[in-house]
DNA sequence: GAGCTCTGAATTTTT
DNA sequence: TTCAGAGCTC
């Protein structure tokens, strides 16, 4: 009789150790869950379990790495417990971001915020650090000041790792050494500036939140406010996030997180594996669970997977098995250059394809976005449909940006940056009139409709007076309906497009997309904060709701193919240099990271994997002289893990490629001349 | 002060 | 290819 009996009988459907966690009773639990064991299903039915057993689904916290894995866990929790999901949509679920959201609007006395803060996303963030960066006048020294995009990348890992500024340089920008002092500076005018102007970035949620559970009486307060804290992907979270949860454990210690310390991808972001590898030392009493039967791929394919991880460092020891017996050893297929490889791809898709598997049960991965570029041209010109995931995001295009940038002045008037740029959109403004406009708007109580008193350089009346209508018509529209707001903002803003950009046609078409996207939204907040904390990941989420018979490729980092899986898996650009990527080599560390993530690269696979790798690469932009480069095999395909793989060449299955004459010759002699003569002597008279 | 053009440099992963 | 910055012109 399994432990919960006849009153649960879908704990029946879990293997004993999945059940162990789901039941466990009290106190911290870590659950080490290898990929494809199930850790999804473990965590939705512990929710269904928790709230079975009588607990307020609003007074449990599930924290996931984005919201899509939370909803996707409420949902399943939800079909469990069969009433329906307006029970376990009141848990609270979402990453960490955005819960820090939700409470610091909450308690944002508590932290000296206004409520109507605006988040600053990455983008932003760099251009308020440009900003005070000239004005420093770090711009012009003598050597090179590290760019906007360095700036912030050191203030967010001093941040995200509690580390000291010092230290932060030593170990991981020893090239910005000599510039501590001045970076202490620019950083210390960025916190002043953000807080002057009620802006929040990423770092600063987390940061903020973590400073309120600081205060004993605080962290008590929050923690009172769940029964249960559940926290997923727990191998990616950093010294910040580990931190805010021994804080929302204040006098109550259920705590259950799950991880694979094995899949920890995101060191550069300041995640750490110690936080799993600790995490028993963190929470006294923890228990371990671990998960070691893995229901996702062929036993070929995890013996492959498993010899790559076995050359790790550090970790807990697990060995996945499986029961899926059968199945096509992984191949390494050896390519003489990309086109090739681009051709075999295809030409396995398309097999897998007419064999029966659809395009979006296959993937292609690989290590860096623009590692797909060629194929995705190839893709295109076969009228081969696919949708990307990670790289450049529809958030970060300059034209939603500025559309975005008008809603965020409406939302938060003291947002300078936002004003800075669609003041700027306007011929005849530049910085220096931009910034007197803000000032002129901060002096009339943030009144966004005050510009209309400010007196603009003749070469810019007309266009202003137009904005200052459009702010004046949209300002009273209030909080609501967002999409009637963007389309009152748009007929200001779509006839700049042309004068402003290329490509006017397209761009006009996101904002189209924008505003359908926010006409679900009820509130203006609700929408800019969604689309900052949880922004659309690829096209797919744009299109709405895709219809039955529509079928594409997946292509995706390995980042973004983070707890997916499909069929047929293809990681191309399997050589050293991209896997890992030149520029991760520096340390040990970030050496480790890398073979973490082609080891969740090679278990992302069901049935089929193909790892494929081209033999000689052409940059775009390196090396005038001679742009080929030829690479070597990764170096995590060591000898033992290519006895586990079918090596094939990429050229003998892939008819049809256009190599134009690249292909060796073939070892035959014919007489052709000869037999060509011979064609006409019977003609002879 | 704004805006244009030219040059040179640097290319990861994302909440 | 794209971006940041410098320098020049109006």
């Amino acid at each position: 009789m399994t432990p919960g009996g006849a009153a649960y009988p879908w704990l029946d459907e879990l293997n004993p150790q999945q059940r162990e966690a789901v039941t466990h009773a009290d106190g911290p639990l870590l659950v080490i869950a290898g990929a494809g064991t199930g850790k999804t299903k473990t965590l939705a039915y512990r929710v269904a379990y928790l709230i079975s057993r009588g607990v307020d689904p609003s007074r449990i916290l599930l924290l996931t790495f984005t919201r899509r894995a939370a909803q996707e866990m409420l949902r399943r929790a939800g079909s469990i417990v069969a009433r329906g999901t307006s029970t376990t949509g009141r848990v609270w679920g979402g990453t960490f971001h955005s819960a820090a959201n939700r409470l610091l609007r909450t308690h944002a006395k508590a932290v000296g915020l206004e409520r109507d803060f605006t988040v600053l996303d990455q983008g932003d963030a760099e251009d308020l650090i440009n900003l005070i960066r000239h004005d420093l006048g770090l711009h012009k020294q003598e050597k090179r000041f590290p760019r906007k995009a360095a700036c912030l990348a050191i203030y967010s890992r001093c941040v995200n790792t509690a580390e000291s500024l010092e230290h932060v340089l030593a170990h991981e920008y020893p090239w910005c050494d000599e510039w501590a002092d001045e970076l202490r500076e620019l950083f210390k005018r960025y916190v002043a500036r953000k807080q002057a102007r009620n802006v929040l970035d990423f770092d600063d949620l987390l940061l903020y939140w973590s400073l309120l559970v600081e205060s004993e009486s605080a962290a008590t307060e929050l923690s009172k406010l769940f029964d249960h804290v559940l926290v997923d992907e727990y191998q990616d979270t950093n010294t910040l996030q580990a931190k805010i949860l021994r804080g929302m454990r204040t006098g109550n210690d259920s705590i259950m997180v799950v991880g694979d310390d094995a899949q920890s991808i995101y060191r550069f972001r300041g995640a750490t594996v110690r936080n799993i590898l600790d995490f028993p030392k963190q929470f006294p009493g923890t228990t371990i669970v671990t998960l070691e039967q893995n229901y996702r791929s062929t036993v070929p394919i995890l013996e492959t997977a498993n010899r790559v991880i076995a050359q790790a460092r550090e970790r807990y020891t697990k060995d996945l098995w499986s029961e899926k017996d059968v199945g096509q050893m992984p191949r390494l297929v050896t390519c003489t250059d990309e086109t090739e490889q681009d051709a075999y791809v295809i030409d396995r898709v398309l097999t897998h394809y007419e064999q029966g598997i659809p395009l979006r049960r296959q993937a292609v991965l690989f290590r860096a976005a623009h590692l797909s570029d060629s194929l995705e041209v190839e893709l295109t010109r076969r009228n081969i449909p696919y949708h990307k995931y990670g790289g450049l995001r529809f958030l970060e295009a300059a034209h939603v940006k500025d559309l975005v940038a008008f809603l965020r002045l409406l939302e938060n008037p003291r947002d300078e940056l936002a004003w800075f740029r669609v003041l700027q959109l306007l011929d005849g403004i530049g910085p220096s009139t931009a910034a007197r406009v803000i000032d002129h708007v901060a002096d009339h109580r943030n009144d966004p409709r005050s510009i209309a008193s400010f007196s603009p350089p003749p070469a810019a009346e007309e266009a202003f007076s137009a904005l200052a209508e459009t702010i004046a018509q949209v300002a009273p529209m209030g909080i609501e309906n967002p999409a009637a707001q963007i389309e009152r903002i748009r007929a200001f803003y779509d006839p700049l497009l042309p004068k402003v950009y290329d490509n006017p046609y397209v761009r006009t078409r996101d904002l189209i997309s924008l505003e359908q996207i926010a006409s679900g939204y009820e509130s203006r907040r609700l929408f800019l904060v969604d689309l900052q904390l949880d922004p659309p990941s690829s096209t797919a989420d744009l299109a709405g709701i895709p219809t039955k018979d529509e079928d594409w490729l997946v292509l995706s980092t390995i980042h973004s193919a983070k707890g997916c899986e499909w069929d047929a898996v293809y990681l191309i650009h399997a050589a050293d240099g991209f896997l890992p990527s030149d520029l991760s080599t520096g340390s040990e560390e970030e050496i480790e990271e890398e073979r973490r993530l082609t080891y969740v690269a090679l278990t992302r696979a069901k049935d089929f994997l193909y790892v494929t790798w081209p033999l000689r690469y052409y940059h775009k932009w390196y090396a005038p002289s001679d742009r080929h480069t030829y690479t070597q095999l990764s170096r995590f395909l060591t000898a033992d893990v290519l006895r586990t793989l079918e090596e094939v060449n990429g050229a003998g299955e892939s008819p049809g490629a256009p190599t134009d004459g690249a292909e060796p010759p073939f070892d035959i002699e014919l007489d052709v001349a000869e037999r060509v003569r011979q064609m006409w002597e019977s003609y002879d008279v």
